[in-house]
DNA sequence: GTCTATACCGAGATAGAC
DNA sequence: GTCTATCTCGGTATAGAC
C-alpha cells in the first residue's frame, strides 16, 4: 500500500507475496473492506498509543512534532484517504479516529500552552496543532515528489518556536 | 474523479458518462496514461494562471491564501498524488508543475514580505508559503471527512496575520 | 469520428475437496 | 487451514466495419 497505493493491494498480490492461494484471504476476512478496515485500526490503535505517551511526556509540544515525522504513517495515511474515496465504509472509521486524535492532543496541548505562557487569543492550540501536523504532512508528500522547496526552512522556523518552551536535547 | 477517486475514472465509466462508445476513448488518446496526464496538464496550466493574476496584485499574499482555498482543485490534486503511487509517468509530472508554482511564488513574495517589514531570518518567504498553502490543504481535506477541529482558528489566525500587512476589504 | 466485436487480463468472491 | 475450480464482472486495448 505503501509502495505502490492501495490500488496495489489485491487478493491475488496479497496472496502471492505470502506465498499462499489468493482465496485464502477470504477465510481471514469477510471481504476486501474488512481487510482494509482491520488495517487502518490496527495501525491507527498504534499511533494513539505512542500519542498518548509523548502527550503525557515532559516534552509534549516536540513529541508531537517528532510523531508526525513518521514517513511510513503518513504515507499511508493519506492512502487511507484517497481509498476512503471510493470505499466509503473507510470514510466514517477515518473521521473517527482523526477527532480522536485530534480531542486528545488539544486537551493536552491547551494547558502544556498556557504553563509555557504562549497568549491563547493570539495563538490557539487547537490552531498550532494543526499548523505543525499540516506543515509535517506536506513535506512527506513533497519528499516523495523530490520537492523540497523550502522544507530545511519550514522545519527550522518550527523547531525554533519549539525551542523557545522545550529546549532542544538531541 | 473527485467524487469518487482516480480509479473511477476508466474508458467505460467515461464513455457512458458522455453518452459514447468505450473505445472512443483510444482515438483521441494513446492510453489512460495520456489521458490522465493531459487532464493534469490542463488543470495545472489554469491553476498557474491564476497564479500569475493574484501574485502580481496589489495582495499577493492574500491573493495565494484565497487560492489554495479552492475545493475542487485541491481535491482533484490530492487524487493525482494518490495516483502517482502507482503510474509512475504522472509522478515527474506533478513534481515540475509543484517546484513551477513553488519557485513562483517564492520569487514574488521574498520582495512583497521585505517590502511589509518581515524579517526573513525569523519568518523566510518560503516557510510562510509552505506554512499557508499546507494549512489550507489539510483543512480541506479534513472538511471531506466532516473534521473540522481547529479550523476556524486556524484560518482566524492565518488572515490574522495576513491583514496585519494587506488590509481585508472583502 | 464512431461504432461492433472481441481478446485478454485480473479483480472480488463462492463452493467444495482435502 | 489451505487448496482447486470456477463464476462474474469490468478493466485496458486492438482490429476493422461503417
Amino acid at each position: 500500500m505503501v509502495e505502490d497505493g492501495y490500488a496495489a493491494v489485491t487478493t491475488r498480490r496479497l496472496a502471492s507475496e505470502v506465498g499462499v492461494n489468493s482465496t485464502l484471504v477470504y477465510y481471514y476476512f469477510e471481504t476486501m473492506d474488512e481487510l482494509f478496515l482491520e488495517l487502518f485500526r490496527r495501525g491507527a490503535q498504534r499511533s494513539l498509543e505512542r500519542q498518548v505517551e509523548v502527550l503525557s511526556s515532559p516534552k509534549p509540544l516536540r513529541g508531537l512534532w517528532d510523531l508526525t515525522h513518521d514517513l511510513t504513517s503518513t504515507t499511508l495515511t493519506n492512502e487511507f484517504i484517497a481509498l476512503a474515496n471510493h470505499r466509503k465504509v473507510i470514510r466514517s472509521e477515518i473521521a473517527e479516529y482523526s477527532k480522536k486524535f485530534r480531542r486528545m492532543q488539544l486537551d493536552r496541548l491547551t494547558s502544556v500552552l498556557e504553563g509555557y505562557g504562549v497568549d491563547a487569543d493570539e495563538w490557539p492550540a487547537s490552531a498550532v496543532i494543526l499548523l505543525m501536523a499540516s506543515a509535517s504532512r506536506f513535506m512527506l508528500i513533497e519528499e516523495a515528489f523530490d520537492v523540497d522547496i523550502g522544507h530545511a526552512e519550514t522545519v527550522a522556523l518550527i523547531e525554533r518556536l519549539i525551542s523557545r518552551y522545550e529546549t532542544d536535547s538531541r
